[in-house]
RNA sequence: UGGGCCGUCGACUAAUGGUAGGUCAAGUGCCUUUGGAGCACUUUGUCUAGGUUCGAAUCCUAGCGGCCCAGCCA
């Protein structure tokens, strides 16, 4: 597959060609924070980091930008690692803001010493004050002007925890009337006597992203430092402190993020499902979390393709669902064995079918692979088929079993309905066929034809499973478009999951193993989730096949 | 209303002064023991107005529209 070329692409390609960074091989970083768990939108700047750096023959690290110890947990870490780990990547090195933290500091005394960074008493409300609006400047600290000396001894009573949390910060010293307020003296340092995951309690002052992130990309000396759209107006931030302190030049490049219509890709508001407890938590199938969709049963390679396809421009768009269900069936279409399977079974008796015969027809595991095989699947009187798979007075341009409509039961017989039998509220519970014996496997010897083909289950034979059938999680295509005083959750899609507990999929599913793919035939795909216990499967569905008829069903209705 | 960024089929994205192309979606037909898959075909687009040029999606100017920024979050 050729590489797409995009304007990052075109970036390094041009860096190379000039030898920007001399002969250093190109090094890229993916600079997760561990607050929560990755989602498809990580897994696109993950395919941009990772496959951008082995295109060109260099490097990745994963670090984790962990310089906030309020929201971070080695939780986090862990399903991070995994997560890039399932998408197919393996980093080079793997870092912590924090390791840097030592180095940070003695930057952070240079550029005091250099009258570029101030101690600040003001408070965090005093600061926005200070700070201007959008169209007017802001005002300088009256500390702003302390001496090299009293900084200096201020700042390392901050480290030593001589200060309680918020009574003093770290500025850089820049410029309070620049029209970019990230240039307005922002903070470098804070207060926080938190105890971090992973340095615990030796610091109680801690690097804000602008003063972490561009120092951590200098020490590993990336080359390409590939961020989202929002820190466009921090880049002058980044290259200021670099520059200030002389060290290696890494440049900030920004991409347009992911989004996807109803999806919800934020992190806070992924949290709060999960907290609330309307999703059953990070791995919920519904959820856009890599850790989610894995359980849903997407494939990384369809992953990557999505990612792949959709490209890498500025541009703030949003797509399709229809764009990842998309890639998610082209793989599992290649990949996954048919089986069949009965969602919401209608009890089928062929009459005339022999008592307690049973025979074992051949079906087919992958019309696209060839080398998946055949198996054998038991055939008997008395079957399952879907409600759906037969209507007592059938709509146009409805092909299935109805009163006197013969129809093909796949790999099995033809078979004609003939009668009815209903409960006492009306409903069909039962419907009676004939077969005709010369149509086994599916081909009349007189060349009949049928215009439908449906799936069964032998009701002797059949297992019991549970299938939890998802569908879109929200029910408008921006979730974030709430009336007024409502908020997201407002738009959460009641019916995103559909429990049935008594489908009857055929009996060479009883074994099948957690995480393992189907495609139910007709239906969609399925996979094996972890809640399945011997003889119980629980299977959850990846996505729906195409449905024609449900298109000409709605065309019809609407 | 200051600054930054961005406007190409319904959606996403190419074309880097020289034939507006691809993918998804939608539609039509073929094929089919999955109304699946596959195959073929089709519809729809350069935000607007000026300018530069033999030639502009591309360069310039001015509008219009969208997104982001006033955390001691990242």
């Amino acid at each position: 597959m050729p590489a797409p070329s995009n304007f990052v692409r075109d970036i390094i390609v041009e860096d190379v060609r000039t030898k920007k960074f001399g002969d250093a091989a190109i090094q890229t970083r993916f600079p997760p924070e561990p607050n929560g768990y990755l989602h498809i939108g990580h897994a696109k700047a993950i395919c941009l980091d990772f496959g951008l750096a082995d295109e060109f023959g260099g490097k990745t690290n994963l670090r984790f930008d962990d310089t906030n110890p309020e929201k971070e947990e080695q939780e986090y870490v862990d399903s991070i690692m995994e997560g890039v780990r399932w998408l197919g990547f393996e980093w080079d090195g793997l870092y912590y803001a924090s390791d840097y933290f030592d180095q940070l500091y003695q930057w952070a005394i240079k550029l005091i010493k250099d009258a570029k960074a101030y101690v600040d008493d003001l408070s965090a409300d005093e600061i926005r004050k200070h700070r201007g609006t959008l169209t007017e400047p802001g005002k300088d600290s009256p500390f702003r002007n302390r001496s090299v000396e009293e900084n200096l001894d201020l700042f390392e009573r901050m480290r030593k925890g001589e200060f309680p949390d918020g009574s003093r910060v770290l500025r850089a010293k820049i410029d309070m009337a620049s029209p970019n307020l990230n240039m307005r003296d922002p903070v470098m340092y804070r207060i926080l006597h938190a105890e971090h995951h992973r340095t615990g309690d030796k610091w109680c002052i801690y690097p804000m992203y602008d003063y972490a992130h561009g120092q951590s990309d200098s020490i590993e000396r990336v080359t390409h430092s590939m961020c989202t759209l929002e820190f466009e107006d921090h880049r002058p931030l980044y290259n200021w402190f670099i520059q200030q302190l002389g060290i290696f030049p890494s440049q900030q490049i920004e991409f347009d993020r992911l989004s996807l219509t109803y999806t919800l890709l934020s992190k806070r508001k992924l949290l709060k499902l999960v907290q609330e407890k309307l999703v059953s938590g990070w791995d919920d199938p519904r959820m856009p979390t890599l850790s989610g969709i894995r359980r849903r049963g997407y494939t990384p390679e369809a992953i990557r393709n999505f990612v792949g396809a959709i490209g890498v421009s500025k541009t703030n768009g949003t797509l399709e669902l229809a764009m990842l269900e998309h890639f998610v069936r082209e793989d599992l279409n290649k990949r996954a064995p048919r089986v069949m399977a009965v969602l919401r079974p209608l009890k089928v008796v062929i009459d005339n079918y022999p008592d307690g015969q049973v025979e074992e027809v051949e079906a087919v595991n992958n019309p696209e692979d060839e080398s998946a095989g055949r198996r054998n699947v038991p055939f008997s009187k008395v079957l399952y088929i879907e409600q759906d798979d037969f209507r007592e007075d059938p709509p146009k341009q409805y092909y299935r079993l109805s009163p006197g409509r013969e129809v093909r039961l796949r790999y099995g017989y033809f078979i004609t309905a003939k009668s009815v039998v209903k409960n006492d509220a009306g409903e069909i519970v039962e419907v009676h066929c004939t077969y005709d014996p010369a149509t086994r496997g599916g081909n009349s010897p007189d060349g009949r034809k049928v215009k439908s083909t449906i799936h069964w289950v032998s009701a002797a034979h059949a297992v019991d499973a549970e299938v939890r059938v998802y569908d879109r999680m929200f029910t408008k295509e921006d979730p974030n478009h709430v009336e007024e005083g409502q908020e997201f959750t407002a738009n959460l899609n009641p019916q995103s999951l559909e429990v049935i507990s008594e489908a009857k999929v055929e009996p060479s599913l009883a074994a099948a193993s957690a995480g393992s793919r189907f495609q139910f035939e007709r239906l969609g795909y399925f996979c094996v989730d972890p809640d399945s216990k011997p003889g119980q499967p629980v299977f959850n569905r990846t996505v729906a096949l195409k449905d024609a008829w449900a298109r000409i069903e709605k065309r019809a209705g609407s």
